[in-house]
DNA sequence: CTGAAAGCGCTTACAG
DNA sequence: CTGAAAGCGCTTACAG
């Protein structure tokens, strides 16, 4: 007899209904209670005896019962999920910024409606969907340089937005200051003893990344700085991705004078500098030394000196100001700037003779 | 006065109720038509004239209405959501599997509620969340080896449920032969002239993958059939990651008789492998050729040979599975194998001598 | 073609 | 501590 209940709890439904999965309701008739004990139980409120508590989970248990987010979120109102717009694929580095803000924001009992954005279209549906509140507690923004018109309709969402690797006026934000990254790879070179360093950068894609162009910037500080000319010839950008770097490089590599170090705005280019310096013969780095951005892991792997940025963190602390905001708390550091760190490693020596 | 009207109309709030979003009451009202209308021109029903429909449209653009979508999925019991379960970091293909999973979901207009499941705690977690029927419309579980536990669960769960890289028996899904590819890796070193090959794999860890145990299944089926003996100290398993890998392929490389050439059971595992030879001054591929397993990007950069699985790919396939599953289709193909291809580069080649 | 009303499954004052 | 009832914002027969 307790056995046939057993039995009956199992299984896919309930008999009588087949196919209709219990309800609040169901819950309350069979523990002989009313809707609004069940979700007291549900919702772990104070006032329900330990006794009624108990037989109303004991129902729940047999029932295999599951309240409806949905249900729950119409009437409360929150939707226990963070919205995140980010490029997927055109950045390497995002899976690993996610790596650092999924796990916190989990076990905070948060859920992600992720959206990639690759296509104008895709970026276009995004911006609206995600900014229904009904759908999202918050906003994560990763990369991605708003328009005019995008700034628009998140001025007038409700719900709070962070920006992850973007430095936006007037709103949350998490970021490292690229300009002084640039600064950092073009001193470590001089330092080894180079004078004649080129420049490779991302074309602004359609996304409309500043970090390359704020590299640079750095990068020409840097020069300037140590009473070096750059040569126009020698600061170039390609459309991102490593074959394309790469048939830059080789043309700054054909150059009569050629430049004897390379600083790469990403890792990703910095391979296709490689790569067009074996296709020469080059050797790296005693015929030319190569410096790249993110160290994402290929570049531990073959050994690629770097300017590392702390990607794991930038999503933690994203991570953080998010739950705060959702918390209604201020924030005490609304702009926050991870520090950036040389990775020398085997493709950055002093310039041969 | 229309101006008035413009202004009053964007930014935050409707006047009167400062923080309000509009709901569709409010537009009926606005529009002089009953809430039924306004969800009909919304779910774009033929039953509206033309003119009404236009009058509803403009209401709603002046109040820059959004429609609830909890309400929406509660009322309609569809979310538009699919529930994708993945470990999401420790398989760095997963990455690219998403790749060709998102585009073509989220063009036929579905959100992706994503759970990262890298501890078990976050497996339970994730399982029972997922299978809340009025969270997500289907459910993709990527890579990970249900319990029997969890099998339970899914064989009660009321949403299609679709499994990529992973055979499950009456399950639908996509997968590759991972037997066959451990056979394609061992016959191309086979062939080169090898006879002393060792195979260095992954332990199953937490999340109880298979592939690592397939491949070399199929290894060691090709060597048989060449009519090679295996010997056991030459087949080993690693916890995954390169370190760990490199610890062992170092000892590999330290016997007496070593092996003139190793099979991994994925490329960053033999990305360990040959830091370990060039620690110990060994050449690749002269002294030891490596094969891997993926075809990740790094090992485009470093020239590594290796066994190509149809990444992107398998999430279109994937995709396609749950779009008809949720349409109420049958699926003419259940489980989709997926051919697995040679990739032949610069760290294989016949033995010394 | 359109409106009024019931219903989706929860939560939460309100009144014991 | 508990139940009955209203409300969250939609959708959808039902009756014009």
């Amino acid at each position: 007899m307790s056995d046939d209940v057993r039995e009956s709890g199992r299984g896919c439904a309930r008999p009588g209904r087949p196919g209709r999965r219990p309800t609040i309701a169901d819950v309350a008739r069979q523990a002989g209670v009313g809707a609004g004990t069940v979700s007291r139980v549900l919702n772990e409120s104070p006032l329900v005896s330990a006794g009624t508590r108990r037989r109303v989970l004991d129902v729940m248990a047999e029932l295999d019962y599951r309240p409806s987010s949905a249900a729950r979120q119409l009437s409360r109102g929150v939707t226990h999920t963070i919205g995140v717009l980010m490029s997927f694929f055109g950045n390497p580095s995002a899976v690993e910024r996610l790596r650092g803000l999924m796990p916190q924001l989990s076990r905070a009992g948060y859920d992600f409606a992720l959206a990639d954005v690759e296509s104008m279209e895709e970026r276009d549906r995004a911006f609206a969907h995600l900014l229904d509140s009904s759908r999202v507690d918050a906003v994560l923004i990763v990369s991605l340089v708003p328009s005019q018109l995008e700034l628009d309709q998140l001025a007038s969402a409700t719900m709070p937005i962070v920006f992850l690797d973007r430095l936006q006026a007037g709103m949350p934000c998490v970021a490292t200051d690229d300009v002084q990254g640039g600064r950092i790879a073009a001193e470590h070179l001089i330092a080894l003893g180079h004078r004649r360093i080129a420049f490779i950068g991302d074309l602004p894609g359609r996304h409309f990344f500043t970090s390359s162009a704020d590299r640079r910037t750095g990068f020409l500080q840097a020069l300037s700085a140590a009473g070096i000319e750059p040569d126009p010839m020698l600061v170039v950008e390609a459309p991102n991705g490593r074959e394309r770097a790469q048939a830059v490089a080789d043309r700054l590599l054909s150059l009569p004078e050629r430049p004897t170090a390379v600083f790469a705005a990403s890792d990703v280019q910095a391979f296709g500098v490689m790569e067009a310096a074996r296709a020469r013969g080059l050797a790296v780095p005693d015929d030319l030394s190569v410096i790249g951005f993110d160290d994402i892991e290929a570049a531990g792997f073959v050994g690629l000196s770097t300017v590392r940025q702390p990607l794991r963190e930038s999503g933690e602390a994203a991570a953080n100001m998010l739950l705060e905001l959702i918390d209604g708390r201020r924030l005490e550091r609304p702009v926050v700037l991870l520090p950036l760190e040389l990775v020398p490693r085997s493709t950055t020596a002093p310039p041969r003779g």
